[in-house]
DNA sequence: GTCTATACATAGATAGAC
DNA sequence: GTCTATCTATGTATAGAC
């Protein structure tokens, strides 16, 4: 599969993902009207995107964010009840997104190294698609609430989990070599992290994200190798 | 060398910084009294660190930052002219010192293995004596003016390439496998980030800094081997 | 549903007494 | 050298007209 079949396949439109949002915080949003709900969040969530990763979430005014999105103060204040939740709604989706989209790309693959090879490939094609996301999502973590902190932390946790398994099933099934795996998972998240989180210098490389998805996957396969 | 004999040998005490970061800017601090300034600037850099490394710089108000430091706000802005002039202070202190710890510790080393596992060694052992203000550093970057970004982006591309020419220098001697190594730095740079950017969650598992550099030591070599 | 106008709090920074 | 008091700008959030 490369990139382009994967953001055929997984549904990553911003129209798409608002629809998700909207579904999932109908008690929070007063506007009724579905398409001028979704036709709205779009704009919402695009403004607070492009200005949090320029200048980050707290230096981000609402007074601009309703410049940028062409909506009044006024009406911003229908979407979301205050900028906390503003930015709760975007961490939220986007775990939820990472979390369905990894299941769905490596749940039906039993070959575990088949299975790490996709998973490394679909966590980096999602995290490509979705940059402006997860790039936030990283960077304002800090920002949320001590609960919901936690939750962003259980995410990280959960997807690191998820490669853990898949080596020990490929060490038990013979493919890997037995040996200490506690610090694999770690790196390759950190390694996989660094794709969104310096985008700016693989970009100056012209790195493309298939060069870099295959290095990862030579790197642990390596190490994992008897 | 063990964590404990490189912190003697360095000197990163907090008044050796704070020394150090008075020299650099005596134009910029109102007051003479040597002494006081040093006593005073660990104060205000231990604060700021504190703070900022749990709710961000941008949210650190200069109220929060005089209450916690013991010094009035009027006394604060005679040792820095506005919040983002302490912002750019902490950071150039944080480059300079990196360079210069790294430097002195790999500059006599011949053999490349070795210059590399030291290198990898060093860098681990100086962000965890110094963890608050490589923490501070990374996630600060963003809020610093577009030419003192550049100057941290300088500082990244330079510790990179450290890394890299070692690595070059090895294939040339026959140590390392002849392959391609672009990528080799970068994934480096990004394990070694990782340990203080997640101190949480390695803190969580117990894992100990030696556990940690010797595990990135390891999965490198296995990659570079032949 | 969306706007404008505004209330109210809090930010960074400085002046002038001590 | 340090403090308190205060200026001015700007922040979030809302009320009420359209």
């Amino acid at each position: 599969m490369t990139f382009e079949d994967f953001k055929r396949m997984v549904s990553v439109s911003k129209e798409e993902i608002c629809r998700k949002i909207l579904e999932g915080n109908r008690d929070k949003i007063k506007v009724k009207k579905e398409k001028k709900v979704v036709e709205n969040l779009v704009k919402i969530f695009d403004a607070t995107l492009e200005i949090s990763n320029r200048e980050g979430f707290s230096n981000m005014t609402v007074r601009n964010l309703s410049k940028k999105a062409g909506l009044s103060m006024g009406a911003l204040y229908s979407y979301f009840s205050n900028k906390d939740e503003l930015l709760e709604m975007i961490q939220a989706q986007g775990r939820e997104i990472s979390r369905r989209v990894l299941e769905t790309q490596i749940g039906p693959i039993d070959d575990p190294r088949e299975k790490l090879r996709r998973a490394i490939q679909s966590h980096l094609y999602l995290s490509e698609a979705m940059q402006p996301w997860f790039y936030f999502s990283y960077i304002e973590a800090r920002n949320l609430s001590k609960t919901e902190q936690k939750k962003a932390i259980a995410s990280e946790i959960d997807s690191e989990t998820v490669f853990l398994e898949i080596i020990e099933e490929g060490i038990r099934r013979g493919f890997y070599a037995v040996k200490d795996i506690t610090l694999v998972a770690p790196v390759l998240k950190a390694m996989l992290q660094d794709w969104y989180l310096k985008r700016w210098k693989y970009k100056q490389r012209k790195i493309t994200i298939d060069q870099y998805a295959d290095f990862v996957v030579d790197f642990i396969e390596q190490y994992l190798s008897k």
